[in-house]
RNA sequence: CGCGGGAUAGAGCAGUCUGGAAGCUCGUCGGGCUCAUAACCCGGAGGUCGUAGGUUCAAAUCCUUCUCCCGCAACCA
């Protein structure tokens, strides 16, 4: 029996569309999965979307439909996830959405397993209560102290919940962090102890009443389980562990390797081998945190994504460049462990001299010259090969194992760079041997048809093992050498027909002319924020409907004030700090969180207005006396913020009212 | 002293685990070739490998100091 590659994705959270980070970490399992199914093995490669939870259920409120409906219109209409991953050629053997029926039926059963045993018991969930959203926050979540949704207050409240005793798996989670190779890269383990585990685990919630969109516990219905369960379970739920639909649990579990994003490898590193240690089932082999791609150095933020779909859009890149640029792309210019730059510039510029100018461009011009000397098929007396070739085909024959060994340690990009060596190589090769020279002699015709030959059986070589990343492209080259072999075995030296006949075909990677494609995206991201900006007007706070009442109002020492000095306030992104005239002769210092909307050189000698008599506080270690007036409003859901800057002839101190 | 990552040629990066001639791509300058997608090939210029110490016959690599950058966290009157 075939052995076994079990591999996996993140489950997605639709709450938006995906963006092209979603996208990378999905190349890259795929090119896993690709890899080892060309070497002969069974793979199950999964991915899949995490549709439950509050943030879903709330959304979907506000457009009016079921959470449900939500889902459906963010993965399976057209232009979602599924149509995303079938556009990158993503070769998935299953799809699980955590709203699948199985998947909910056996999340029911873990839980109840767990309960039974103990490790999940009924206890008291606190935190902070918005009662008009009905929503609880955890103090990190709260946004001034108040509801980060509506923006209201919240109180203490408590609701009963079932926890999970993920303490009492501390000390094997951190033997198996410490001392396995079960997390790699090594790098993040130090992050899990130090940050999570040396402080002490605490036992999780893992069940919720106050909202409703997620899986009932079947014993106790008024509680939903809490993503942990909910999440997690997928990658074993989805070969049949605790229900019907599928069978191959016990041959694909444990899985082979977890792919997932930095952000998420606490929760595979520490609460999912804790689960699978509760439930007594075998753990994942590894769990591989990889790098984020940073677009102009700074995450893909949400408000980003929300805002400026941005032309960094996996379906506007691969409409325009082709599926398989992108995805060489993704693999070939960062480390899979880092972080890495993604910029439209960097991309078009590997576009053109990788796959252009070097694989491209070695393909057209083999092949034309095969065409023009030897009418399209190589004269089968070509045996003669000096020893003078052997650089090249050494070359050619060490690749597969050097290429190997990076794949199984998931080093993509230096798998990938080791096969453009040899496409170099063989270029230089051209050059070196000067067929155009031979051509003119016609007792030189056996020299030039091994020289053809090499080289079409360099790119035969080197394309195939390109197949897991540019699967299209290598189809379509091998189709050009007149080759139909694609096996793991068939990549080796001397696999190609002595009187192999080639078909020239359409380029493979056109040239991108890098100014005025940049140009072009700009148009395009420009056309879409108009078009998304266009009918949204300013929305503003609604008025209030409480009266201030006179005597406190007359109490608010409110007044013009002069900037001095405005600097921003040392590793804090949103703090910064101004020196202000009061009109008393003393300068007086208010720190205000608008530095993500003003550059401070651009504020010092502006007349402000402001409130002083407002107790000091003091934030980041810096006294703020007094605050600053700003309006405020909201754009397409962005946050709008501008300072209030008054007449320059007003003098400092003077008092409004 | 909150946690972690990083600093290598004008730009983007590899090399650091396992110490042993500073490398790749782009750009730039000069040359070659004409089969090819104005591409390909050769050569040059350009780096005190962030700083300061230490270990060693030998340090980009190991140890320590400091500076700066980026995430997370905190802050946001």
């Amino acid at each position: 029996m075939k052995e076994t590659f079990y591999i996996t994705t993140p489950i997605y959270y639709p709450s938006n569309r995906l963006h092209v980070g979603h996208t990378y970490c999905t190349v890259a399992t795929d090119v896993m999965a690709r890899y080892k199914r060309m070497r002969g093995y069974d793979v199950i490669f999964l991915t899949g979307t995490d549709e439950h939870g509050q943030k879903i259920e709330t959304k979907a409120k506000e457009m009016g439909i079921t959470p449900k409906e939500f889902v459906d219109r963010i993965v399976t209409a057209p232009g979602g996830v599924l149509d995303l991953w079938k556009l990158m050629n993503i070769s998935n053997d299953r799809f699980i959405r955590t709203t699948d029926d199985y998947h909910c039926e056996s999340v029911q059963k873990m839980f109840k397993k767990m309960y039974d045993k103990g490790d999940i018991y009924k206890g008291t969930y606190k935190g902070k209560y918005c009662v008009p959203c009905e929503s609880f926050w955890t103090e990190s979540q709260l946004k001034d102290g108040k509801c980060p949704d509506c923006g209201r207050e919240v109180k203490d409240a408590e609701e009963e919940a079932y926890f999970f005793k993920l303490s009492k798996y501390q000390d094997r989670i951190k033997d198996l962090l410490l001392n396995t190779d079960f997390l790699e890269p090594r790098s993040r383990v130090n992050e899990m102890v130090n940050n999570f585990i040396n402080p002490g685990l605490e036992d999780l919630c893992v069940s919720r009443t106050s909202f409703s969109w997620g899986i009932p516990v079947d014993f106790d219905p008024k509680h939903v389980v809490y993503v942990w369960l909910d999440a997690l379970t997928n990658y074993i739920t989805a070969l049949g562990y605790g229900n019907e639909r599928y069978n191959d649990f016990e041959r694909f579990w444990p899985c082979d390797v977890h792919f997932v994003g930095k952000e998420i490898v606490r929760f595979h590193s520490i609460i999912w081998p804790a689960m699978l240690m509760s439930l007594e089932l075998p753990l994942p082999k590894k769990v591989f945190g990889h790098g984020w791609l940073l677009i102009d150095g700074g995450k893909i933020s949400k408000s980003k994504e929300n805002t400026t779909v941005n032309v960094v859009d996996p379906m506007i890149l691969a409409e325009r460049y082709g599926v398989d640029a992108i995805r060489y792309y993704l693999m070939r210019e960062f480390p899979f462990g880092s972080d890495g730059n993604f910029s439209n510039e960097l991309l078009i510029n590997r576009i053109n001299t990788d796959l252009a100018n070097n694989l491209g461009n070695l393909v057209s011009r083999t092949i034309a010259m095969v065409n023009k000397y030897f009418g399209g098929k190589l004269p089968a007396d070509k045996l003669n090969i000096p020893e003078k070739d052997d650089t090249l085909i050494n070359a050619v024959k060490e690749l597969k194992d050097i290429y190997a060994d990076h794949m199984e340690h998931f080093r993509f990009q230096n798998a990938v760079s080791e096969v453009f060596r040899v496409i170099d190589m063989s270029n230089k090769y051209i050059d070196e041997n000067e067929p155009w020279v031979l051509a003119r002699d016609e007792a030189n015709l056996p020299r030039l048809a091994a020289v053809m030959y090499n080289l079409l059986e360099s790119i035969r070589n080197c394309t195939l093992l390109l197949t897991p990343f540019m699967p299209d492209t290598v189809a379509t080259i091998q189709k050009q050498l007149g080759s139909d072999k694609n096996t793991w075995e068939d990549i080796t030296w001397g696999g190609l027909k002595a009187d192999a006949e080639v078909t020239a075909g359409a380029n493979l990677f056109p040239r991108i002319d890098l100014n005025k494609e940049l140009e072009a995206l700009a148009a395009i991201e420009a056309e879409i924020k108009k078009k998304e900006a266009g009918p949204a007007a300013a929305e503003i706070e609604p008025l209030s409907a409480d009266y201030v009442d006179f005597e406190n109002f007359e109490k608010m020492d409110m007044r013009a004030v002069k900037v001095k000095a405005c600097v921003n306030v040392k590793k804090s992104k949103k703090l910064l700090q101004f020196t202000l005239d009061d009109g008393t002769g003393t300068d007086r210092q208010i720190l205000s969180g608008i530095a993500e909307y003003y550059k401070p050189e651009d504020l010092v000698g502006k007349t402000i207005a402001a409130i002083l008599n407002l107790p000091p506080r003091k934030m980041m270690g810096l006294d703020s006396c007094g605050m600053l007036f700003s309006a405020v409003h909201k754009e397409n859901g962005e946050e709008k913020l501008n300072l209030l800057i008054l007449n320059d002839a007003i003098p400092a101190g003077a008092k409004i009212c």
